[in-house]
RNA sequence: GCGGUUGUGGUCCAGCCUGGUUAGGACUCAAGCUUCCCAAGCUUGAUGCCCGGGUUCGAAUCCCGGCAACCGCACCA
């Protein structure tokens, strides 16, 4: 199990990541991505595109500005809900939910009051602190939303986006025209979004400003399933485990099993499993999907399941994306509040289309391969997917020596063309050989006295140590059938 | 945001209580030697007291403030 410690030591030491503004101290809740974080998170990317963007004939990625304007927060509903009346006890300082105290404490929804009803109300209905019964403070409010002003004398609000969808759900009419309307479709976006986290915790996993990506489905309800029966039918006797709301225990289950829920939505849920199994290659005993209860998962969300990876470095279970069908609340909302038309049309009436939401935190994702990956004892090494690692392949001379180094620095430059390569000269055989096992390279490559006889090198796997012997001249050729998966590295000696 | 603990080369730690030579070790890194395959060895070298203020002849060490990290609480539509 990955040690929270040593994980991070070994992020910093080798260039994964680590802290931001890191000279002046810090600022919690922010993270640099170092030359193998960047790699790592890189490809990280291209592989969820890669993957996602091949569920549907018309999905597509799109980008949408990190600074969005008052209004288009206002309608999403993200001014009113994203903001918190929190209240200060006087003596012990501990921080309530205004809120939460008065439907608590006295049972009355406090819905929609300002903090000066707040206020007012608990100084009315004599409620104390919780913790310590003392006196409460005047309510401050709490925005979870970073503002700003826009323009030179600042004369317009903004705000930085808490979440990347609102940027793809405004472009949804346009781009559904530019698609030639057709239906279902689906915009995904990978970009930056920004929450004033109270309290970051736990490195990369409550950040400040971090990254998702995510994709949006649109669909029609009643028009949607045709297309997808097919695919669903090759996923639905899948077992795959789930929790669900409302059970103690976690089981495999299959899609069809999941039978109270839309096949569209099981279908995504199938997909998301397929990612996490044989994308990010996790073990089926690490990871689950979580169906939220009614007072866990947001008003909007019909029905929401998170992807949960059991994380040693993080105590268990951590939430690394979800699965939420929206229904038509995005659409309607902004289609009421900016006057734009949001509905399509269908056998002569318009509809307004139903949102299903693949919702991904990167920098979660990213951690979850590191801490899933790393693997201690005798030999300290990441298990990452070979396709991902930040290098693919390493070139080592045996010796430097008799000509070794040469011959291996050429080797590099003609795997490098094709490859993420590294080359590495300095240490002993075995330094290097660690150094490599450390970041994940999967294939390191060693000339030796042979290979100037023969025209031969050996390629090591990194989770055996195995090696074979290859001809330079099938090398190419070889390394990219194991990368891709065509073939088995096997040692046949 | 509250309470507790902590902050020393790239990493991990000793030194702090009881202020005083050149801040020590392990690993790492670099250059070289050696080495016919998994962190070997030898030589040489590089890098540090979180930031700011105070006390003092003198501060890594004591005091105050800030920042950050860890644990717990609260928060996380």
């Amino acid at each position: 199990m990955a040690d929270k410690e040593e994980l991070d030591s070994l992020c910093k030491r080798r260039g994964f990541l680590w802290p931001s503004s890191e000279i002046y101290g810090g600022e919690a809740g922010f993270y640099d991505y170092g030359h193998l974080g960047a790699r790592l998170r890189d490809n990280w990317e291209r592989m969820w595109k890669d993957f996602f963007l091949g569920l549907g004939e018309h999905y597509h990625m799109i980008y949408t500005p990190n600074i969005l304007p008052y209004r288009v927060l206002e309608s999403s509903g993200h001014v009113d809900h994203f903001s918190d009346v929190l209240v200060q006890c006087k003596r012990c300082g501990n921080s309530h939910r205004g809120d939460h105290l008065i439907e608590d404490i006295i049972g009355v929804s406090a819905e929609g009051m300002n903090k000066g009803e707040i206020s007012t109300f608990i100084l009315e209905k004599e409620i104390d602190c919780p913790d310590c019964q003392g006196d409460l403070g005047e309510g401050e409010d709490f925005n979870m939303m970073f503002d700003l002003d826009i323009g030179p004398k600042g004369e317009r609000k903004g705000f930085l986006r808490p979440e990347t969808a609102q940027g793809t759900y405004m472009n949804f009419a346009r781009e559904y025209r530019a698609l030639r309307r057709k239906m279902p479709f689906g915009l995904a976006t990978i970009g930056s979004a920004f929450r004033n986290e109270i309290s970051p915790r736990q490195g990369v996993y409550r950040l400040r400003e971090f990254r998702q990506a995510e994709l949006q489905i649109f669909f029609v309800p009643e028009y949607n399933q045709g297309s997808f029966a097919e695919a669903y039918e090759n996923l639905s006797t899948k077992k795959i485990p789930v929790l669900r709301a409302g059970c103690e225990e976690q089981k495999k289950m299959s899609l069809d099993d999941l039978d109270d829920l839309p096949k569209f939505y099981r279908y995504h849920l199938g997909k998301m499993f397929e990612f996490y199994s044989h994308k990010m290659e996790l073990s089926e005993d690490k990871f689950r999907l979580r169906e939220l209860s009614e007072e866990e998962k947001a008003f909007y969300n019909r029905i929401h399941f998170d992807v949960e990876v059991d994380m040693g470095s993080l105590g268990g279970w951590k939430e690394v994306a979800g699965l939420h069908y929206r229904g038509d609340y995005d659409l309607t909302q902004h289609q009421e509040s900016s006057g734009q038309k949001m509905s399509v049309p269908i056998d002569g009436e318009r509809k307004v289309p139903h949102v299903i939401e693949l919702s991904f935190g990167v920098d979660r994702n990213i951690w979850a391969l590191l801490d899933l990956g790393y693997i201690t004892g005798d030999r300290d090494w990441i298990d990452l997917p070979v396709d991902i690692a930040p290098y693919q392949v390493a070139v080592f001379p045996l010796m430097r020596k008799d000509g070794m180094l040469e011959r291996s620095r050429e080797i590099y430059d003609l795997l490098n063309s094709c490859f993420n390569a590294f080359w590495d000269k300095s240490g002993s055989i075995g330094k290097r050989y660690a150094r490599q096992d450390e970041i994940g390279t999967p294939y390191c490559v060693t000339v030796d006295y042979d290979s100037l006889e023969d025209d031969t090198v050996t390629i090591r796997e990194i989770s055996s140590t195995d090696q074979i012997r290859l001809k330079v001249s099938d090398l190419k050729q070889e390394l990219w059938s194991y990368i891709n998966k065509e073939k088995v590295f096997k040692n046949n000696n």
